[in-house]
DNA sequence: GCCGTTTTCGGCCCGACTGTTTTCAGTCG
């Protein structure tokens, strides 16, 4: 799959001609580089059906750039900006607070093509006499170099949840503080985060940015104003804040909430009707005049959209959709009646199963189903044909003491010949059988998606457990033609896994919905270990939400004779 | 370079903060 390949290059000519000072096309680059990022099927196959210029922003040239790059892997007009510019503009970009007008300054005067010569022109004192650069850029500079060396990768959503509830609490508890509400890709429930954004409503601006910056957590203050403030905290993870009055609270909150092309495509939208959108809300383009602001879903009314959740706000489509008045219904986490594939001590869990089934009772679920490891996977202690039988017993113990229903089952290998280590029949014992892929995970595509395919017609699976088996931040996805497994699993009624392991978050949003499209089913998943992971179910929840999964998609929320019906192989 | 429920040509989202200036350009989100 070449889109990531793809984006890459896109934005990096992007840069290059920024720094040429060529007006329009930049943007152009990018929001069809965004386009290919947001795709959810590989870019070859689009190419292969004819449809590149079916993607939004990518029109005849940058199509033609893009089948070039398929077809050979590289492209042509690239290597030539590249040879003309003669600077690493990509790593020099990366640097907090130097863009294409300094870059080009720098090169010009100083002969500077990439972070080294930067670093070294900084220690040399011979940046400040430029025009436009001072004392304290070069302090800047030099310090943003230092950051991108040891700079974090994104936070995981789970790491930020604490971090949230912790800056929420502290602002919260002031009484200038009317309302704060936590906004930017953590709101629309993304897997992880660049940076946090909290918007504050106050009528004391001043006292806000004063609690803010001076939290004990604060290790850097990057920006204080009147109304917008950016901290660093100790872990590195950056914060901003912006304090709005109350009759701009939904202009403000949708401008923060974003995503940034979801904003511009309504801001395009209220340009059409005469209008002009920005933080403070929605003005006639003529006399200025209010239209709207004092929540988001007057803005979207008088736009002519229903509003739009924060988890489809990625302009993949909502804004037609809204428009048409064809948004799904979302299921909430309230919508969760249990959750499939969990592990006990019986593999390599850490809690007995009568302790996990205790724990999910006590988080108001209606069931819980068991699936240990089975087979000789890389881990210790897996369930063999020889334990399954006491294992079974065991659950039926279990099912005796606690008020839920429990489902038995396994998580089952699928093995590199894509067939299982436990013969189909008896595979049907159990009310659940989740299989996954574990080991052999660089194969090629067409072999991978075979594997899986083959597994999935072979035998009576009811969950394709965590498809992609990546790992963020640690392991690339597996290998495979998603589209042929959704219509494999489709086929024999197996559910796609929305597995909510916060490492996993697998599939991850943008792919259920193309799932969804599919007409695919899912089912959500803890993959918990550890009683302690039972609650990590909402994170499913998120993932669905940003797939435009109703209830209908997903068999958590069905009822359980219903469940069960569509569990019979 | 893309795009069109006023357009196939002439537009292209909008404002805050910082540092360097002495009214604003550059950067960022």
């Amino acid at each position: 799959m070449k889109n990531q390949l793809i984006v890459k290059i896109l934005n990096n000519i992007a840069d290059i001609l920024e720094l040429q000072e060529v007006e329009f096309k930049p943007v152009a680059y990018r929001r069809a580089a965004q386009s290919v990022e947001s795709l959810s099927e590989a870019i070859e196959d689009v190419y292969e059906k004819g449809k590149l210029e079916d993607i939004p922003g990518v029109g005849r040239h940058i199509g033609e750039k893009i089948a070039e790059i398929i077809e050979t892997g590289k492209l042509k007009y690239y290597e030539k900006l590249k040879r003309e510019v003669k600077i690493d503009v990509e790593a020099l970009n990366e640097i907090p607070s130097l863009g294409p007008k300094k870059i080009k300054m720098l090169y010009q005067k100083l002969g500077v093509r990439d972070v080294k010569d930067l670093e070294k022109a900084l220690k040399q004192h011979k940046v400040r006499g430029l025009e436009g650069f001072g004392e304290k850029t070069e302090e800047t500079l030099l310090h943003g170099i230092e950051l991108l060396k040891k700079r974090p990768s994104r936070f995981l959503y789970i790491h930020a949840l604490p971090i949230v509830e912790m800056i929420t609490k502290n602002l919260q508890r002031n009484d200038f503080v009317k309302r704060v509400e936590i906004a930017g890709s953590f709101r629309r429930g993304k897997e992880t985060v660049g940076d946090l954004d909290f918007l504050v409503v106050s009528s004391q601006p001043k006292k806000v940015m004063g609690v803010f910056t001076g939290m004990k957590e604060v290790k850097e203050v990057l920006a204080k104003g009147e109304t917008k403030s950016s901290v660093r905290l100790s872990n590195g993870l950056q914060v901003d804040l912006r304090v709005v009055a109350k009759k701009e609270y939904g202009a403000a909150l949708l401008y923060f909430i974003g995503s940034k092309e979801h904003n511009v495509e309504l801001r395009k939208l209220a340009l059409k009707k005469g209008w002009t959108l920005n933080e403070y809300g929605l003005t006639k383009l003529k006399d200025k005049k209010w239209v709207a602001g004092r929540t988001q879903d007057e803005i979207y009314q008088k736009l002519g959209l229903r509003f739009i959740e924060p988890e489809l706000r990625e302009n993949r489509g909502e804004i037609e959709a809204s428009r048409q008045n064809k948004l799904p219904a979302l299921i909430t986490a309230k919508d969760i009646k249990g959750v499939f594939h969990n592990h006990t001590i019986w593999s390599d869990g850490n809690n007995t199963l009568l302790e996990m089934a205790q724990k999910a009772e006590e988080l108001k679920l209606k069931f819980i189903s068991f699936n240990d490891h089975f087979g000789h996977i890389g881990i210790t202690n897996p369930l063999t044909e020889k334990r399954l039988g006491k294992y079974l017993q065991e659950i039926d113990k279990v099912q005796k003491k606690v008020g839920i229903k429990i489902f038995s089952g396994v998580e089952i290998d699928i093995l590199k010949d894509g067939k299982l280590p436990l013969s189909p029949a008896k595979l049907r014992d159990l009310d659940v059988v989740v299989a996954s892929v574990h080991v052999a995970i660089t194969m090629k595509e067409k072999e991978m998606t075979k594997r899986v395919c083959d597994a999935l017609n072979n035998y009576p699976v009811n969950i394709l457990g965590h498809p992609l088996d990546r790992l963020l931040q640690e392991r690339e996805a597996l290998a495979l033609n998603l589209d042929k497994v959704f219509e494999t699993a489709q086929k024999n009624n197996a559910f796609m896994e929305i597995n909510s392991s916060p490492k996993r978050m697998d599939l991850p949003g943008e792919l259920v919905k193309s799932g969804v499209d599919a007409g695919c089913k899912f089912a959500l998943s803890t993959d918990a270990h550890d009683v302690s992971h039972l609650a990590f179910y909402p994170l499913g929840v998120n993932m669905a939400r940003r797939g435009w999964v109703g209830q209908k998609h997903l068999l958590n929320c069905w009822s359980l004779g219903k469940i069960e019906k569509a569990l019979q192989k």
